[in-house]
DNA sequence: GCAAGGCTTGAAGTGAACTTTAAGCCCGCA
DNA sequence: TGCGGGCTTAAAGTTCACTTCAAGCCTTGC
């Protein structure tokens, strides 16, 4: 049941340095320390850390996760407060969301180009296509990336 | 149709300094410069930039971006390398979203937690929930999230 | 003709998130 | 009893992607 840092560390797939430095910044208040002063992480403070890691992946700064932190030890009257922050969490993801799909858009109609380029050994026969003769799915893609840059 | 660093900053939402930044990192060969050594950016740099923009949204490194200009520098003869890198970062982009939608579902049943916990002005009750009491679309969130972490 | 404003460069500074180093403590084992 | 290994800390170093600074050059308007 109780871990070392190292070993807390290689369960959550991070470095025992990153996990102090998570602690010095406040991250991790929860964390017990044996009479000597060494961590003793327990199973639900991975919980706490799967948490942490699922905000970074939102694109949180340390910082921010530090507030929510404190919010939680101070209880039930900053309950409003993270739910705020959760609701702003997703809109974030969301946005991300949307970014990364056309951003894939864009890598999918040059993945189509390059195989196509590479394939003839040259891209100049591809400068002077015409949008009617790319294949269906491409021609898809590309409707969707110039809708979205508005041109 | 010829515009100055600031212009095109301002039509990128980026700053003159970045696109310097940039230009010294290598990825602007292409762009030109008056016969006072100004640079002067025509339409089609800014097919470039937008490709650049892409890449960087994929999580490509500055470094790597300029391996792919450079490419694009020697000509046909790197059509497979720059094939194989945009097979790479659309690699990179599926497993970006596939982490988002995770991240989405944890920050959705968080919502709902807290949502829940801030109207009770309590998030006790909810400590000893049960899934059976969980609404169907967020007993349905819960199950792709453990699911995931295989427990 | 000259001052303002925007361009140029190289170099130094910034902030975020670690990572590494150095010095020291504690525990288990031969 | 002493040695090795893993823990502790504070502090310094690293990397990335800019950002800011300083000094100077063009061009344009009064």
């Amino acid at each position: 049941m109780p871990y070392t840092i190292s070993e807390a560390a290689a369960r959550m797939h991070l470095s025992a340095p990153t996990l102090r430095y998570y602690d010095k910044e406040g991250l991790l208040p929860f964390v017990d320390r044996s009479a000597s002063g060494v961590r003793v992480f327990k199973e639900s403070d991975f919980e706490w850390l799967r948490l942490i890691e699922c905000l970074k992946a939102t694109g949180m700064p340390i910082r921010d996760i530090k507030q929510f932190i404190d919010w939680c030890l101070e209880g039930d009257a900053t309950l409003p407060q993270r739910r705020d922050m959760f609701r702003e969490r997703r809109r974030a993801v969301l946005a991300q969301m949307e970014r990364l799909q056309a951003t894939l858009d864009i890598i999918d109609y040059k993945c189509w180009y390059y195989e196509t380029a590479a394939k003839a050994g040259s891209d100049l026969p591809l400068q002077s296509f015409k949008p009617e003769d790319l294949p269906e799915d491409v021609r898809k893609i590309r409707e969707r990336i110039l809708a979205r840059c508005g041109c």
